[in-house]
DNA sequence: GTTTATGCAAAACCTTTGCATTTTG
DNA sequence: CAAAATGCAAAGGTTTTGCATAAAC
């Protein structure tokens, strides 16, 4: 999936004014790898984009990959995802949105929902803690897995329901 | 954070039922790791569960602690949580619940809501996948941190805020 | 008694770090 | 030109694996 080209050139300006005011370098490397991710709609992790930006810039890194990434998420311009069994993914999306995740092959979309916006803050929450914001994560079976499934004439997964 | 008695007796009682039907063999140390993430409330990592149960087992070994945890889990018996940067932690909770997140030390805390388990899967959703459940996740500082950063006075984060 | 799980040690994996060299502002 | 970033190689931390021994059914 890929960002539209308008949005895109948006990052980046941004991206360049970002760096220009936290009095942090602008290089060659940290554009290319601000771009990958700023115009990957699929989250990459660190190796996904060092073997995308490589195409271009055969002698980049990965080590510079992962101080960029990191160096990004710090000046607010990229979020990190990603469970445990999988490698850290990267978001240029800073956009208010919420995930859909699936549950078969890990794909992380993102999707919009003015409903789910402004859902109520839980009152019994405020013992625990102040909250910020609330993201909505959808756990279910992507499309492309659920094709996959009926092919494969796999049989359901045999998890007993229980609640305590 | 610790859970009730009875629960813990419950979650055990089903953990042997499963183990049976699935003619997974019941070891000792089987039953001392599922008992361990059982009663702890606060979804423990695998070293923290070794570093518990070997104080009364203590030739239990780290690898056994990873093998059991990924049985468990494919049982259905307790599921992951955790994001990048930090250790993979499992959960013995099934009930249907959400998660208050801290963005400043990770603190994960199971929360419930009628409201929230009753939320609307949105119509555009369909052509990514089948969601099968909707999880909210409430970030913000939990009261602990939010302690700390007043008695350092530390300087709010100066991320701008920017939106496409 | 057969099958399966454990413990040990070693490997694999992803990510980070130290340092000399190069590049940026 | 001073300060900071890169690439390289080596180390770090967590998790996984092969194999002989031990335990469960």
């Amino acid at each position: 999936m890929t960002i539209d080209q308008k949005v895109i050139e948006q990052r980046i300006e941004h991206f360049k004014q970002v760096c220009l005011n936290a009095r942090v370098k602008l290089t060659r490397q940290r554009l290319d790898i601000f771009r990958e991710v700023a115009r990957s709609g699929d989250h990459p992790d660190a190796e996904t984009v060092w073997k995308s930006v490589r195409k271009q810039a055969p002698n980049l890194s990965l080590d510079t990959v992962y101080r960029t990434l990191w160096l990004l998420n710090d000046l607010g311009l990229i979020k990190t995802l990603g469970s445990h069994h999988e490698r850290t993914r990267f978001d240029a999306n800073l956009s208010r949105h919420h995930h859909f995740i699936c549950t078969s092959c890990g794909l992380t979309k993102d999707f919009y929902s003015e409903t789910f916006n402004n859902l109520p803050v839980p009152d019994d929450l405020s013992s625990v803690g102040a909250v910020e914001t609330l993201q909505v994560e959808a756990h279910g079976i992507c499309s492309k897995c659920s094709a996959l499934n009926r092919q494969h004439k796999q049989k359901p997964s045999v998890k007993e329901d229980y609640h305590e």
